[in-house]
DNA sequence: ACAAGAATGTAGCCAAGGCTTTAAAAATAC
DNA sequence: GTATTTTTAAAGCCTTGGCTACATTCTTGT
């Protein structure tokens, strides 16, 4: 069954699409933070240090280097002692972050996983979804929606 | 809009939903070149660092040092300057990730994903399809395909 | 006002996964 | 059979994202 060792099947794409899955996996913690923040500013009126690593489910140093990545990146901004803000750029990442998600999970569930099982992968899923596939789905649901 | 401080609307699992995504993520490349030695070994007879390390689209110290953690999970093994082998553990995993994938390509699809697109964003989120996700999908391209 | 506790900051360790550079070995060409 | 090219190996650097341990600063209760 052993071809011969001249041909090729591989895909000539391939390289980049192992690339590309890095460079989506590099924003996956930015995203999930940013989109943290967000929640935790919502919800609690700021976003603490403490809070922020006891959600991701990290260590407090952990969470406080992540921020500084954030704040490098012009995403964040923060003072000592205060909590963390996100920039007009942060805040934006974090709204398309959360709506991504959202369509993420409803997209699994409408083809029919269990909304918990939904929620959880689709925390990792989420940042691979292209924007085109990301049309996709909503187009998807649309049309489930009419029915 | 700002609510109460006291109150928190988070969901009690999220830690756990971050910790499985990063789990995921750890498994990631293990998977992918599981996968890629088995198809090299399949087309060319053999699996040599220089194709593993073009083929990932990365360079060949890299290729080298994924191979020897691979090996030291106890998925591969090699000599030096002979071609890399897998374990029947090895094997198995490359032969589970290598079904997974085509599963989340033909589910993308199947939901209106442009099949060029579809591939590139399989190679990232397929290492985030659970079991049961993965359960549900077959079962919605079944039903699909007996329309 | 101050002592105790909680939150935050800081330093430093580790593994993973990229990279470049240099050296050795193998394969190929002549 | 030797020289050249290709492949592999080895060393070492960098960033990221985890961690622990310790220091500092706030906050709170009395
Ligand atoms: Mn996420
Ligand atoms: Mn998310
Ligand atoms: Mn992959
Ligand atoms: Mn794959």
């Amino acid at each position: 069954m052993t071809k011969d060792p001249e041909d090729n099947d591989a895909p000539p794409n391939q390289p980049e699409r192992f690339q590309q899955a890095r460079a989506a996996q590099a924003m996956a913690i930015l995203e999930d933070y940013a989109e943290m923040i967000s929640d935790l500013i919502e919800e609690m009126g700021e976003a603490r240090i403490t809070d922020i690593a006891s959600r991701m489910g990290v260590t407090h140093p952990t969470a406080t280097k992540a921020v500084a990545r954030l704040k490098r990146e012009g995403l964040a901004v923060s003072r000592p002692y205060r909590g963390v803000f996100l920039t007009d750029e942060g805040a934006d990442l974090a709204e398309r972050v959360r709506a991504r998600h959202r369509t993420v999970v409803d997209l699994l569930v409408a083809v029919g996983v269990p909304p918990e099982t939904a929620e959880m992968d689709a925390e990792g899923l989420e940042h691979h979804v292209s924007e085109t596939t990301l049309k996709a789905f909503e187009r998807y649901l649309d049309a489930a929606a009419a029915k």
